[in-house]
DNA sequence: CATGAATGAGAGTTCATTCAT
DNA sequence: AATGAATGAACTCTCATTCAT
């Protein structure tokens, strides 16, 4: 977590800060992103840096865990807006929404596939276990409304389906590179699977 | 790819520097596992590594999917062996299977921890794009069995399906580490919802 | 050119630096001399160079640049100070009191050895493209003198005389080697020769 | 000097060596090519290489002193062409001629341009002073001739004049680079003062 | 004479972090 | 709190040469 000073700071500052710290996490390799870079990307002097911040790894992890934070409030207000849809049109409406937000503009394009594919394992873990509880908690309350519209079973395990869900929506990005037109075609096949195994079967 | 000059080397040679560097990537952080140290526990002169490695990810790469293809020649051993079972029953035996594989010893079951967690995204992802085909390929002859035999509908896409299957596979790791009891009881539910999801439907 | 930070140094460690580039330069060959004893002769950290100079040659550079423009310096007072002498005695003069500040020291005498056949001939040039402008300037200047007092013809290429005159004076070393003693001998022929090259013919 | 070996050698390979190593220093900084390079061009054993050449060194010198041989042949034979001249004019000649061969090729080119501007100046120096000698023979024997046929003055010492125009022929490449256009003009210039400054004096 | 694997000293450079001002 | 120079451990990788086969 930051230090004091730097949640003290102007607003300005904080905003500079964080602007340099995205363009240079989203441009270049975390491992080439110097303190350096990003003292000079902000402005600030080198010895402000460690005032306001731990370490490289403490500027990383935040500025990750606000857009998950972000992300994540996006993707609410998404599911307060779906009403009475099936299943897996919500999932692919709420995938879409989450691309949407992912894809804004060059700089978030960038910082995803650097989080995703280079970052070191250590802190994309450390930032998932901040942010995936919330997301884990969408899917809970989504399934769970599932089954007390009678629409789904009640006899499976509920954090499993999630589990499911989270798992391969993590995971969906390395499929993404190699077969990118069919990547909504996947994601539409695995809700089948899904919402069949969840669902009251017909003849029962 | 290591250099041919490893691979011609004699058996007892190969042997002592993938030993060695088992030992190192299992005790120590990839960061904190110097070319000296493996040169020094497998006894060769640092020349010489560079003459066997384009670089220590070259190393690493190589034993990892060593390790792999061997875990895949034991699955596929497991598969030939198991016959007439349900299919959570088979999946949960592979896994089993799998596992055991993965702990045999204080070493593997260090490298599995830094593979899975501390090595650097790309090669991870390397490694897993040359060792997945493979499992991909044991899922979708699985499942394609049970479509065959009757058991499973024939109208679901398979490869999505396995994408599931090997996605949550991969990511069971981090949540078998908050909850490390019911981690069997999880894979069960989670074959319990896919099972369904591709079953032909009592009624129909 | 050495970073700001160099020059912001104090007066004593500067000295203390370019005393230790100078001794090092003057004692081993360019190769030979490495950062580590640089960093010893001068006694600071070996971050601390690379926080003045961007490698061996900038400091390099530095050093022979400093020289050469001390040595102009030099010969720019004594042509001050030379006054009504034919121009061989002139030139004479000057390349005297040229080697005598060449040859000031112990030092000094390594460094020119050093520097005229030892070292990279990237940074030879480089450094000769920086002091000889000045040089060439000298001589034009004394030529013109020459012109304009009617000693000497206004129907010859200034440029091309100077161009001879600085080509034989970087070459000299090479001929001095295999005869020592006649090295003055030498350079009074080569001035009798341009001389009367560049005189008006008395019959004229 | 190369070992008897590489003389033994069938002409064929040693055709193959010289030309893999005039590509290699043609197209690399000297410091760049290493003996792998030469070996892998040449297609030799890394081990045959040192029972052909002591080192590097003395590949290299090997090759530039041959070149400067062909070179002075070259040069020897257009003066034998060359009869009834005026001196700048016989000058003027040579050196185009000397620069026809120097230019005859982009190896050369690239030869020429590693060679006097980027080789190790130990190696540089050591091969003039193998191929200068004739050189300085060649201006020798023409002014001695000019002396003799009365157009010259005999009061002069040759060696210093051939000395001016060896050492001016040396360096002229470096002001060719900056004012490619009137290279030839100067070439020109220089003859007029040297010419005159050797000539006897009309009214005398 | 041919071969090509073996060798290891050592070089330059980086960079996160500290700390005196 | 702001500053930015100071620090030095640690890293990877090269490459000419040798020598056993």
């Amino acid at each position: 977590m930051p230090k004091d000073t730097f949640f003290n700071l102007p607003q300005e500052k904080k905003n500079r800060i964080i602007k340099a710290a995205k363009e240079a996490f989203s441009k270049k390799h975390y491992n080439e992103v110097s303190i350096d870079l990003i003292v000079k990307l902000s402005e600030i002097p080198k010895g402000s840096f460690y005032q306001y911040f731990i370490n490289k790894d403490d500027l990383f992890k935040y500025v990750f865990r606000d857009i998950g934070i972000d992300k994540n409030k996006v993707l609410l207000d998404e599911i307060g807006k779906s009403k009475n849809l099936k299943f897996s049109q919500l999932i692919v409406q709420l995938i879409a929404r989450s691309n949407q937000f992912e894809n804004q503009d060059e700089i978030m394009i960038g910082l995803k596939k650097r989080f995703l594919n280079e970052c070191p394992q250590e802190l994309r873990n450390e930032i998932l276990e901040d942010v995936m509880p919330q997301t884990v908690d969408f899917f809970e309350k989504i399934i769970s409304k599932y089954i007390e519209s009678g629409e789904f079973r009640d006899d499976f395990n509920v954090k499993a389906a999630v589990f499911i869900f989270t798992s391969s929506l993590l995971n969906i990005d390395k499929y993404k590179l190699e077969n990118e037109n069919d990547y909504g075609e996947l994601l539409k096949d695995i809700c089948d699977i899904l919402e069949i195994g969840m669902k009251k079967q017909k003849g029962v």
